[in-house]
DNA sequence: AGCACGCCGACT
DNA sequence: GTCGGCGTGCTC
């Protein structure tokens, strides 16, 4: 018997199964870890099984060791990992590491030990040897090398220990613990019948009274967590122990999970559809229920009630004896959702996202592989949830850019909730206000089944939307962030006891300082980046690398003053209390949210104390829904039109009409304001009209041109070293070998288009260059294939030695 | 000779 | 990535 295993220690470049010799009393099943010897030093290397096979072969290295008892991993999920490893130039365990949560994973304990009594004369001239050595004497004769590694200098002590171990003077071994443990609990179980239990139980009451009392409850119950029995009769551990010993009591462990709740919302009444709700849902509720249930958009604008469509479907689903998945862009901005969820699935449902504990994450992939969780909400990554007989995947707010993972394996939920929906035979449903071009493209050739929600949910039209010309303001010499028809809807509002929200379109709360005399603008000296000014803590950080530095009093090259470039919320703030005097306005971003005062608490105080400003960056843009918010004002909405991605126009779209849609959600009709340098842009003007489908059109051909996405898919190479010269030079190498196979006749039905090298959109980053080629072309397998195998020939190059390379399919950059 | 260091290449 | 093997060249 042979096994097929994906080992951890494979790089790109050689990742393939490899096989090993089952030995004879062991069992292995697919999806289970083993650890097998792997390379020349036959080295202890996790691997995952991904077949079994009957066949004999001899000179087969044998797995070791079964990590798991059972398989963590189904035939499904398997096939998934597969699929990303193809789809996404990963190796397989690179994939196998994002399907699974991060408490599984082993943590290894390596342990030294002396095995030569004397050893000091058998050292020459090696200090930090002789250093380690009398350590780890003075520590017994062992010791953990976490605890060597705290002492000594990172280099010096790796070289002293190859050395050591090299000279047999020390030993080796290496423990694997789970890094989270199973949290088990201690269950009674009663040995006799519950007649003999009572009979016990009287006989007792008076000589043994406590033993009486768990007796008398364990006949009632059978089975009782020891918590749970010594909890309500006031009975100690050493009853139990007591009753165990006399043979009318036996403990087993039984696994409890640890999983925080939400707060279920009240629910008022039965959910109630609109007849337009209604109809997208007979809809999507008959394509549920069909044989191939496909893929399904569910397009709908802000405030049109998906959310409520969504929730009747995983009844309907649930009611089948199927299980459904809703994924969200981001967790802590849907809040409203989550409470909604729990009051209507409550113990049926589940929540996974990356801010919770790694041992409530494994908890909860736990309770959803045994089948006790059927539905799951959760964010990107919850697009593996070990769900079985999956009959619904909804992707919410589909267009948003965080469902792309941004590390390898880079694979979009998207893709990863349509694979998985096409091997369960579920129904995607991808829903938006504002589709991504590509879906709605998809939708309109009939690929996918479109659902249109025309109407607002509360029959309330959309926003009317003034666009201000920044440049006009500054002529009229306002310089502040507030333009006066802004500042006029906000009076108007404080009149009227409405509230208002502001949207600033930066990152936190970050940014550039520039000399005025000079123009000099501090850089990270490790990436090719301007370094951001931090108000909380004073200094200048750079968000590629981590590197920070205290603002210098006087810039360095003039000795002029720095300022601040362009404007923060902080600045804004304070122009609106010149502004308006005496009104409160509260301020969301970065520096604000914390882990005390939670995004979520920050709106509750906006909806509960009515305070009449809120001012914020992009978290303020979701899933809102204040029904005293009757205007929204965008105080730069040309900010995001300039990152250079092909997605960009779509990106400012998107914001835009969301913010916008935040207005009038309630009984009251909304207006939005947005304020930008570009007023003639078209992208503004279509975003302020929420005109989606206008964008569409005005879009589609631009795609079509540039050889984008829908029409083409764009594959980045990006190469990376510490060398400018190799980097290039290995670009070259690669573009090279490229357009020689590109141009066989091969390949002609890829219509492959190459760009570059140029640099990447940081061309430097933690001191490394990087540089990108750009492949514009039909996705398709034999390109993966032929892109995959030139990959693995670069890096096998010592050529390329130093350089790196990955590969990204419709980055977000 | 004894050892460090750098390079190469294989990994079932 | 990681290790052993091997060549080179330095030092005792």
């Amino acid at each position: 018997m042979l096994a097929k295993i994906a080992v951890s220690a494979a790089i790109f470049a050689i990742d393939k199964p490899y096989d090993y010799l089952i030995p004879e009393s062991m069992r292995l099943q697919p999806g289970q870890r083993v650890l097998v010897p792997f390379g020349r030093s036959n080295k202890q290397t996790e691997g995952i099984v991904l077949a079994v096979e009957q066949e004999e072969r001899p000179g087969l290295k044998s797995v070791l060791q079964a990590l798991d008892p059972e398989p963590l991993l189904d035939e499904k999920l398997l096939h998934l990992a597969a699929f990303m490893r193809e789809r996404y130039f990963c190796t397989f365990y690179d994939a196998v590491k994002a399907i699974l949560p991060a408490g599984v994973w082993f943590r290894e304990e390596e342990r030294y030990r002396i095995c030569q009594p004397n050893w000091a004369e058998a050292i020459c001239r090696q200090k930090t040897a002789l250093a380690v050595m009398q350590t780890i004497e003075a520590l017994g004769g062992e010791a953990q090398a976490e605890l060597l590694r705290k002492q000594f200098e990172e280099e010096a002590l790796q070289k002293a220990l190859r050395y050591l171990l090299k000279k047999k003077l020390l030993h080796l071994q290496t423990d694997r613990r789970r890094a989270v443990g199973d949290k088990t609990e201690r269950i009674a179980l009663l040995t006799v019948s519950a007649e003999e239990a009572l009979d016990f139980a009287a006989r007792k009451k008076r000589s043994a009274a406590m033993q009486s009392a768990v007796m008398e409850l364990m006949a009632t119950v059978g089975e009782c967590s020891a918590k749970e029995i010594c909890y309500f009769t006031g009975a100690s551990t050493a009853t139990l122990n007591a009753l165990e010993r006399a043979g009318y009591l036996c403990f087993t462990q039984k696994e409890s999970l640890r999983i925080s709740h939400a707060e279920p919302a009240r629910l008022d009444g039965p959910l109630v559809l609109s007849p337009e709700q209604s109809r997208c849902y007979e809809g999507l509720s008959q394509q549920l229920q069909g044989e191939k249930p496909g893929i399904a958009l569910l397009y709908g604008v802000t405030g049109s009630g998906k959310t409520s469509v969504y929730i009747r479907l995983i009844y309907d689903c649930l009611d089948s004896g199927k299980t459904a998945l809703l994924l969200v862009p981001e967790i802590a901005l849907t809040p409203q959702l989550l409470a909604l969820f729990a009051a209507h699935f409550g113990e049926r449902a589940a929540v996974l996202h990356s801010n919770l504990r790694i041992t409530e994450r494994y908890d909860t992939f736990k309770r959803i592989r045994s089948g006790e969780a059927k539905v799951v909400l959760g964010t990107r990554s919850a697009v593996f949830a070990p769900l079985q007989d999956l009959g619904l995947i909804i992707v919410d707010e589909e267009q948003e850019h965080t469902y792309k993972s941004e590390n390898s394996p880079r694979y979009h939920a998207r893709e990863i909730a349509i694979y998985r929906g096409a091997q369960a035979n579920a129904l995607v449903l991808l829903g938006s206000a504002t589709p991504c071009v590509e879906t709605m493209y998809r939708a309109k050739q009939g690929i996918y089944q479109l659902y249109h929600l025309k109407n607002r949910f509360n029959r309330q039209p959309l926003p009317a939307v003034q666009i201000v010309d920044m440049k006009e303001e500054l002529k009229q010499g306002n310089a502040t962030a507030i333009s006066e028809p802004l500042l006029l809807a906000l009076r108007e509002n404080l009149a009227r006891g409405q509230q208002s929200i502001l949207f600033l379109n930066r990152r936190g709360s970050s940014r550039m300082m520039v000399c005025v005399d000079c123009g000099y603008v501090p850089m990270c000296p490790g990436c090719s980046v301007d370094l951001t000014y931090h108000h909380a803590n004073g200094r200048l950080m750079c968000h590629y690398c981590g590197h920070s530095q205290p603002l210098p009093p006087r810039c360095p090259q003039c000795g002029g003053h720095l300022k601040p470039i362009g404007i923060g919320t902080q600045k804004v703030q304070e122009q609106l209390e010149q502004l308006l005097p005496g009104v409160p306005v509260l301020r969301m971003d970065a520096d604000t949210v914390s882990a005390v005062n939670t995004h979520e608490k920050l709106l509750k105080r906006f909806r509960e104390e009515k305070i009449p400003i809120l001012l914020g960056t992009q978290m303020v843009t979701k899933g809102l829904n204040f029904e005293a918010v009757t205007l929204v004002g965008v105080l730069d909405g040309d900010m995001s039109l300039y990152v250079g991605s092909y997605r960009a126009a779509e990106t400012t779209f998107c914001m835009t009409t969301q913010v916008v849609g935040r207005a009038g959600r309630g009984n009251l009709s909304g207006r939005a304001i947005v304020q930008t340098m570009t007023p003639q842009n078209q992208v503004i003007s279509l975003a302020a009209m929420q005109d989606y489908d206008g964008f569409y059109e005005s879009e589609l051909p631009l795609r079509r041109l540039r050889g984008c996405p829908p029409f083409r898919d764009l594959i980045t190479l990006t190469f990376h070293g510490l060398q400018e010269e190799l980097v290039w030079q290995g670009a070259q190498r690669f573009r090279a070998m490229l357009d020689a196979q590109l141009n066989s006749q091969h390949y002609a039905a890829e219509a492959a288009q190459i760009l570059g090298p140029a640099p990447a959109q940081v061309a430097r980053i933690n001191y490394h260059y990087r540089c990108r080629l750009t492949l514009s072309c039909r996705n398709t397998r034999p390109l993966r294939q032929l892109l995959a195998h030139l990959m693995r020939l670069f890096l096998k190059d010592k050529q390329n030695k130093h350089v790196g390379l990955y590969a990204d399919v419709n980055s977000n950059e």
